[in-house]
DNA sequence: CCCCTGACGGGCG
DNA sequence: TCGCCCGCCAGGG
């Protein structure tokens, strides 16, 4: 405890009360954990795989552009979040301004 | 111990 | 608005 592990499970935290059919990207959740680096969340986004209860698929970058659609493999991830009803084109996310979920704000 | 990489973001021209 | 550069934190070779 008290060690990098922490921060998963906070990245995690945050990640799990993404409402359905919202998203929101690397630096949000980066800041609402009081760290400068969206790096960081990256890379404990990628230490997520087999953990169903984080829905990484709505965490994108700053554009809406789900830049870790190749982690997931093949369209995957686009296929979750149509699912839930955010439209997806060419890899990016319709309206992204409109479905951004900001942890700072709503939560 | 040094260098590079990574599911990123922001600033500057 | 687009492109380039730097900063951030940690792990691996």
């Amino acid at each position: 405890m008290a060690s990098t592990e922490n921060i998963f499970d906070e990245v995690y935290q945050v990640v799990r009360m993404i409402p359905t059919g919202r998203v929101t990207n690397y630096g949000a959740i980066a800041k609402y954990l009081g760290t400068n680096s969206s790096r960081m969340i990256g890379w404990a986004m990628n230490a997520c795989h087999g953990i169903d209860d984080v829905p990484a698929h709505r965490v994108v970058n700053r554009i809406g552009v789900l830049s870790g659609k190749l982690h997931f493999g093949g369209n995957r991830m686009q296929e979750l979040l149509e699912a839930e009803g955010v439209k997806v084109i060419n890899d990016k996310i319709v309206d992204f301004n409109k479905l951004f979920w900001d942890p700072n704000v709503e939560l």
